[in-house]
DNA sequence: GTATATTTGCCAATACTTGACAAGTCAATA
DNA sequence: TATTGACTTGTCAAGTATTGGCAAATATAC
């Protein structure tokens, strides 16, 4: 259930003295959402990262970076063959690109 | 919107000679929604491949191989760091299969 | 034209996720 | 041991998203 984004945003906000209290008002919410979302048990919105990057004054791309390997993992976690669909899924990916 | 998983039934159908018809009800389903999900406007329910794998006389690993990987095509598909994700992802992956 | 196969559009029904609040635990300390 | 502050947990209505089912539309062949 634990995610690598609310570790991180976790331990960036507690090596910043910062309390839930002082900062799920400035991503509007209550401490309790953001107390699960730093547990992984809920997702935070994806618009809310930068913002949040800010207030930890952190590199909002690797934020992005960790929530979006929760998403992945998420969707694998259980699957005999994650491996072999990451591969398929990273082939089409970079075919995208290169089209562009 | 289309899917390897899509592409791959409806290339096995065809090549059998099957119609719509025959093989929706096998799923207890209709024709539309198995249209939509040859085309990628519909997920097919997970528990569902291996009956489908069987109907098609192919490998039902494949299947879910694809479909899994649309699934992880899904959530990274708009991202810019979807490979850095990828790997954040993978490492994790393999962690979590060396502890067993 | 008719017949058969597939696709599309719609929307009610279902399932899933979130937001909000109250009540709870825990640790520090008066 | 009562109080306070920080955080966590449980619940559930409200909000979103997805699905299933049907009817109508389209396509292709004859």
């Amino acid at each position: 259930m634990e995610s690598q984004f609310g570790n991180k945003i976790r331990a960036l906000r507690e090596t910043q003295h910062l309390y839930l209290r002082q900062v799920a008002p400035l991503l509007e919410m209550d401490t309790a959402q953001l107390s699960k979302i730093e547990k992984g048990l809920r997702q935070i919105k994806r618009e809310l990262i930068p913002i949040l990057a800010e207030i930890l004054k952190t590199d909002k791309d690797q934020l992005q970076t960790l929530w979006l390997a929760d998403q992945i993992y998420a969707v694998v976690k259980d699957e005999k063959f994650a491996n072999e669909a990451m591969q398929v899924a990273d082939k089409k990916i970079n075919l995208k690109k290169k089209k562009k």
